[in-house]
RNA sequence: CGGGGUGUAGCGCAGUUGGUAGCGCGCCUGCUUUGGGAGCAGGAUGCCGGGAGUUCGAGUCUCUUCACUCCGACCA
């Protein structure tokens, strides 16, 4: 490919709505432009990128014998309907009419489609276990895309279902999928990526995992606990505290607390350790508005995540009226008579707590010497906290956690039979009887794991692409391409490189210097053959790669045979193991 | 969904008390250049996001609407 001709703009300034440093390279590299809110357009040297990811996850889907297959993206509302998705999932599913008025929606992940497909044709125990998959798009009208790539609303993604007859074989084929999950991450230049348990939130089912690259700029939160390598979100992360109980218990005691609202506020003002204090965080049932009121530590959050789960219920943030009777600020749990008669959940963290500080539920007022056991020595306590850094790991009980950020690049789920079942998807066994196949799912975005290889691999110039997902191999500079000689030379030389079967991006521009290195270093392309008159005055070419560990000059004529051994040493780099 | 911010040339931005629409980069022409985003000369490019209003006059003031964006919530 002649670097002239190729259609997408490189510039040097950054646009002004990018906050990531991927986004940034990638638009300034030319790599895709902007349409609307969560959705861009690829030019050819992403779609490269992308094609290349694709395969990789092909080979090593087809290597655990998954079968492609490809289902559609627009689907009838009627086989929503059937998992009870269509109407349990938000506005991210994208709703519509066809021509007759027949309601439909946009694919954003497809068990259904997937349950359609083989549920007739998987009648029969010996049929199984199977695992179909597909590299296709998704729209999910998600509430706010961001970072360029990492969170879009429009996007490829590699999605898998597999289907069993058992428990254990569905965990023997989950372990599969979970070394493939790794060859795929390695192979495409992020053996870095590590596995953490996650919460397996609206798609049901069990056991799951995330794959995550850790970075600053990531949008989850993981646990980490570097004394045994436990691993988790911290949405499914416990939360493990110890109590805090002094020897002396004093009397509970209401003390004037004027216009203090905040945690920080009321300690301050009695003197307390946020630690010390019993927080009331306030939420309402999405479908009832039934008030939830949980009790926390005052240093502590609440995981919404942990509290859905437990109440089996989407949550949200309250509304306090006057009429419900909550007294915002000076909320606890003695004496709590709200007209809204809320839920009263405890926190494990308060557990067996004493000299406590909390609400008195009177404006301006607060009660100090609150003691768990023998004010509530009834009390039932849950684990609803995030867990914190310095907190208890939960496998080795250290004191070890850290809270890291990163980019989920891909996920696998055992869903149990949540589809199967609802879909009425049945097969016989050898004794003639009736069963629920068990499914699980995998599933892994491709354009995002292309920004988070560059987000993983980049300087402030631009991308450091992989060798094994790069657009092209080989970057073919021609300094003063106006000069015959040497414009001849760097002719022959792509041919040459062409010849030997290599990727090559030719920059003969007449431009100077800076202008095509920067241009060459916006592209990533993991090796550079400079070709110019000086060069040519020493019968050498520049060989050089873009990560800068690799610098030579080399005869013209052996040339060819160095760039195709140096292509061959960095895709390597790029093995699973 | 809650709270901020921004909409002016392809991109990045300036535009004062309301009075002829600007700068840098990029683009086009020519000449000179050429090893890390070159120089000179000339040139093209605007419904100042949309609508309504105030005014002799609106990029600027008022109202409204849309879009984008950041923080949070949500996220198979």
């Amino acid at each position: 490919m002649k670097l002239d001709k190729l259609v997408g703009e490189r510039f040097k300034e950054k646009p002004s709505d990018c906050v990531v440093d991927s986004h940034a390279l990638m638009v300034r590299g030319g790599y895709m432009k902007f349409v609307s809110n969560g959705i861009y357009s690829s030019y050819m040297p992403l779609r490269r990128i992308t094609k290349k990811i694709e395969n990789i996850i092909r080979e090593e889907m087809d290597r655990i014998d998954g079968q492609e297959v490809s289902f559609p993206v627009v689907m009838p509302a009627s086989l929503w309907e059937e998992s009870g998705r269509y109407q349990a999932i938000d506005n991210s599913l994208c709703r519509f009419k066809d021509r007759n008025g027949s309601p439909m929606v946009l694919g954003m992940t497809h068990e259904e489609a997937a349950v359609q497909l083989v549920r007739e044709y998987a009648n029969s125990y010996n049929r199984y276990p199977f695992m179909i998959y597909q590299i296709q798009t998704k729209f999910r009208d998600e509430a706010r895309p961001r970072a360029g790539l990492i969170r879009v609303r429009e996007f490829t993604m590699k999605d898998a279902y597999s289907f069993h007859t058992s428990q254990e074989d569905l965990e023997q084929y989950y372990a599969k999928c979970y070394h493939a999950y790794e060859r795929i991450f390695a192979r495409a230049g992020i053996p870095e990526t590590i596995v953490v348990e996650s919460d397996s939130g609206m798609m049901g089912g069990n056991i799951s995992h995330e794959y995550m690259l850790l970075t600053a700029i990531g949008e989850d939160s993981i646990a980490i606990c570097p004394e045994c390598g436990y691993r988790a979100n911290m949405e499914a992360a416990e939360s493990i505290i110890e109590p805090m109980h002094d020897d002396v218990s004093e009397e509970l005691a209401k003390v004037h607390t004027p216009e203090m609202h905040t945690i920080e506020e009321v300690c301050d003002f009695l003197k307390a350790d946020a630690k010390k204090s019993l927080k009331a965080v306030v939420y309402q049932k999405n479908m009832t508005d039934e008030y939830v009121i949980v009790f926390i530590r005052g240093d502590l959050d609440v995981n919404e995540t942990k509290l859905t789960n437990f109440l089996g219920e989407n949550i949200h943030p309250a509304v306090i009226t006057e009429e419900s009777g909550i007294k915002a600020g000076f909320i606890g749990p003695v004496n709590m008579d709200a007209e809204c008669k809320p839920l009263i959940l405890f926190d494990a963290s308060v557990k067996g707590c004493n000299n406590l500080v909390c609400g008195a539920n009177e404006v301006d007022y607060h009660f100090t010497g609150l003691d768990m056991d023998r004010e509530f020595p009834d009390a039932e306590y849950h684990d609803f906290a995030k867990i914190i850094t310095g907190g208890i790991c939960p496998v080795c009980k250290k004191k070890a956690i850290t809270v890291s950020r990163g980019i989920e690049v891909g996920n696998i789920f055992q869903l149990g039979t949540k589809y199967t079942k609802s879909m009425g998807m049945s097969y016989l066994d050898e004794k003639g009887e009736s069963h629920t196949p068990i499914m699980g799912c995998y599933g892994i975005g491709v354009g995002r794991l292309a920004a988070s290889v560059c987000e993983a691999h980049h300087d402030e110039y631009g991308p450091i692409w992989p060798m094994s997902i790069a657009p092209w191999q080989v970057h073919l500079c021609c300094m003063k391409s106006a000069d015959e000689e040497a414009h001849a030379a760097a002719d022959k030389m792509y041919e040459d490189l062409q010849d030997a079967g290599l990727e090559v991006i030719y920059d003969d521009r007449k431009v100077s210097a800076g202008f095509m290195f920067s241009d060459a270093d916006l592209l990533g392309v993991p090796v550079r053959v400079i070709v110019s008159p000086r060069n040519l005055k020493e019968n050498v070419c520049e060989v050089v790669t873009r990560d800068k560990t690799y610098s030579a000059k080399v005869p013209v004529e052996e040339t060819v045979a160095t760039v195709k051994n140096l292509v061959n040493e960095l895709m390597a780099k790029c093995k699973a193991e």
